[in-house]
DNA sequence: CTGTTAGCGCGTTCAA
DNA sequence: TTGAACGCGCTAACAG
């Protein structure tokens, strides 16, 4: 077993108390004494005992992240990136992370949160992928319990968030294909239960409103955010006599799915058709061909998500400014995209 | 403040310990007791309080798994994969993961693994990305510490571990290219200190030799496992007078970074230029060309790992065998891959 | 069948 | 400056 307060106690002759003082820090225990069991603990190899110090100061020092993710093949570089941000400020506040992977509005996940809250695992949680009326949301909001997230929401009630602006991302992405003088733009949406689908839908519909272009219904299409759903999804679009001459997709996965497709029908991307990510992973550049793409700081955001919730914890008020912060991204323009019959 | 069981004692007029006996299922309470004792504690929303109860076990039904990875741009689906299989297996034995992130061989990342161990924060760990000589895995075994990993390693010692052939895989990827009529093979190998890049190399040199085949020193060489790693390493093969028909790398993301180098020289790989991935991410379907590559189980090693070490902290003895299993790797031939000067 | 006692390892009174 | 006593919430040994 390894060693306790008691043992070193029973060694110097001191007190539990005295020695577990000497060791906090506190200075009300003679200079003499600290010195001899501060070393004293260091010779025995002493270790605070994590679980019994969390029982007392009912705290876990410990975050929650559930990555909502579908099937076994779950693999989006999106979620690695964001887990190192969160993981690694986590880890600069000496907090642990406890991590897990439920498929996304299921009873499974349900639980998952469940888990987390009421059984006292976690002293806050960070989210992602936020849906419209996301239940997690609601829940952690009834039960008052501390939470970040990563998109915003349509849920009532004060939280705090961040958020990329994919709506500004996807109308300059947009206005990027309609300079080089496509009319034909179709868009791969994410999931529609999702909210970044709507911003995304928004900032299409603008751009494409403000230049007096119409939206053709058919080329308005969701995807699940995989290589293969942006594949099917774009062998639909492309499998008809008008086809469009530039896809927009929900991430950049789905565009190089949707790059595939292209090829598949004898198209060359850049120049029968455009095709546009969302992300900017580290893939997008080494695709063939490379592609444009709307960055966001994944890592970045990551960090700040967790940052703003070690904050919430250790009791800081945070302003409304801090509550809604809104990352701007950025387009790459790369060799995806080009003008219409190009 | 949540429920506890003193709340229901007081409620119901049992003792906490009869209370505590229903509700854990003891068959020495009276069945009419049990039932008032289950009813009042679900409408009272009774939860257990898991730091009371892991502090009174001595266990913390909690795994723990570092990920080596350097830099904030992570982002390997290998990763995202094989966390997946770990997580989703801990998940179904009610077990929690605690993940970090950690560069490989460092001070921080052996700080981590101290972290888990001596201050009880886990009941084991579980390894990925063996090195030859793993000081993370000499620390266990010295710290007599549960752990299982997937790698193999030199470190003398009695552990259970997980692995796939990479020998073979190497030598049938090998053989296949040799089949196809190529003799100048290049090879990027993962990192030196790195367990599998061992294998690979021996898989490599075997199917070479058997085929009396020389292997050009300066086509062996490595690179760090990133896309833009494999780019870098790729341009120096082919910057040369003499080049190599064909290229085997240590993983796909590497492949990736290969194929584009060899676009950035004219090359039409499947044609001028052969490569071979592995791993089989499910990018490589939908690389462009799609990726000939080595497909391991990255999944389901994951969730076996899990499995062997969720046995061991049963107490449940592994035999030999289960000590060192062997997945077998499986070469997918798509269009990465074609005769030389094809 | 049920309650009393004890203790997991630590931190925090409060009194000496 | 130090120590005794208590509690965090739960489980286990033992007695009745």
């Amino acid at each position: 077993m390894s060693v306790t307060l008691k043992d070193i106690a029973k060694q110097v002759g001191f007190s539990v108390t005295t020695v577990s003082r000497a060791l906090a820090g506190y200075d009300d225990v003679a200079e003499e004494t600290r010195r001899l069991i501060v070393q004293t603990a260091e010779e025995m190899g002493y270790r605070p005992n994590v679980m019994a110090r969390r029982l007392q100061k009912q705290r876990t020092d410990t975050l929650g992240f559930v990555i909502p993710t579908f099937g076994p093949r779950f693999s989006d570089p999106f979620f690695s990136e964001l887990l190192a941000g969160i993981g690694n400020e986590a880890a600069s506040h000496d907090l642990d992370l406890l991590v897990s992977t439920r498929p996304p509005d299921t009873p499974e996940e349900a639980q998952a949160y469940e888990r987390l809250v009421r059984e006292g695992r976690v002293d806050g949680v960070i989210l992602t992928r936020t849906r419209i009326n996301d239940a997690r949301i609601a829940y952690l909001l009834e039960q008052n319990f501390p939470f970040t997230s990563f998109g915003r929401t349509r849920v009532a009630g004060e939280y705090a968030c961040v958020d990329v602006d994919g709506e500004s991302g996807v109308f300059e992405a947009t206005r990027h294909l309609i300079e080089l003088g496509h009319r034909d733009v179709a868009i791969i949406l994410p999931p529609e239960d999702l909210m970044f689908s709507v911003y995304r839908w928004n900032g299409f519909r603008r751009a494409m409103e403000t230049q007096g272009l119409t939206i053709k219904p058919t080329w308005k299409i969701s995807g699940d955010l995989t290589e293969q759903g942006g594949y099917a999804v774009a062998r639909h679009l492309l499998n008809n006599s008008q086809r469009p001459t530039a896809i927009i997709a929900g991430n950049d996965l789905m565009a190089i799915g949707a790059m595939r497709a292209a090829r598949e029908y004898g198209l060359i991307v850049g120049q029968d058709l455009s095709v546009i990510g969302f992300d900017d992973i580290p893939l997008a550049e080494h695709a063939h061909p490379a592609l444009t793409t709307v960055r966001q700081p994944i890592y970045e955001i990551g960090r700040h998500v967790c940052r703003m919730l070690v904050k919430m914890l250790k009791g800081e008020y945070l302003t409304s400014d801090e509550c809604q912060v809104l990352f701007d991204p950025e387009l790459v323009v790369r060799d995806s995209t080009g003008p219409p019959f190009g």
